[in-house]
DNA sequence: CGTATAGTCAACCAATAAGTTGACTTTGAG
DNA sequence: CTCAAAGTCAACTTATTGGTTGACTATACG
């Protein structure tokens, strides 16, 4: 499995996804990420791993409790690989210019 | 799962991500597709069955050829989702807690 | 001290993913 | 008509995913 991979595979899921949105808002202990969900602890400690094993999200441990935090760089290299493909999802160039015309007017 | 999960699941294999690159050059029938790759057809079919399913890719007969062609919505979606986070790592923190806090009030 | 909290770990289960092969259908070309 | 190419389909294998539970360790608190 490639960095891009385990990116993309992580965010495959929703409560992972979840979790990253609960991050950006700041750090959060393992059990503050679980509670909001129905399923048990374990459950939520293996998506932060997959998180983790990804480079997404790194933890650390103070006391008792494990904080986590977002990592951005992973998360940006799925950015620029989507990113690279933009001109081609939205159709030729001149409906490409069509549509930042009608954003900019 | 979702739109979303199907779209990030599709793109986190690497002989996916592989076809999409060759179809952002244009439409490809499955035996185009498949040749580069050290792996049966039936594989690669299957490989564009999940991109088909998460509407990523459609597919047209034509005479005994199937051929394939990059569908725009689901990944303009997922950039969406991801490019959402972008002011995270771009540093802009409090920028993108205003952002989330917006979306869930 | 004793106990509750935060979390890990191992074992297990059911479902899905990614690949294979072999038999088959449909279509184009000589 | 005959044959090769394009592709599907069903059956199978193996590995991974997403979840569970129960036992365990480590830390904080009264």
């Amino acid at each position: 499995m490639t960095q891009l991979d385990q990116t993309f595979a992580a965010l495959s899921d929703g409560t992972r996804r979840a979790i990253i949105e609960k991050l950006a808002l700041g750090e959060a202990s393992l059990s503050d990420l679980a509670s909001p969900f129905d399923m048990s602890q374990t459950a939520v400690s293996k998506h932060v791993r997959v998180l983790s094993d990804a480079g997404l999200v790194s933890v650390t441990k103070r006391g008792r409790t494990r904080y986590c935090s977002l990592q951005a760089a992973p998360m940006k290299d799925a950015t620029d690989w989507l990113t690279a493909y933009q001109t081609f999802w939205t159709g030729s160039f001149e409906s490409l210019a069509r549509h930042i015309e009608g954003k900019e007017h």
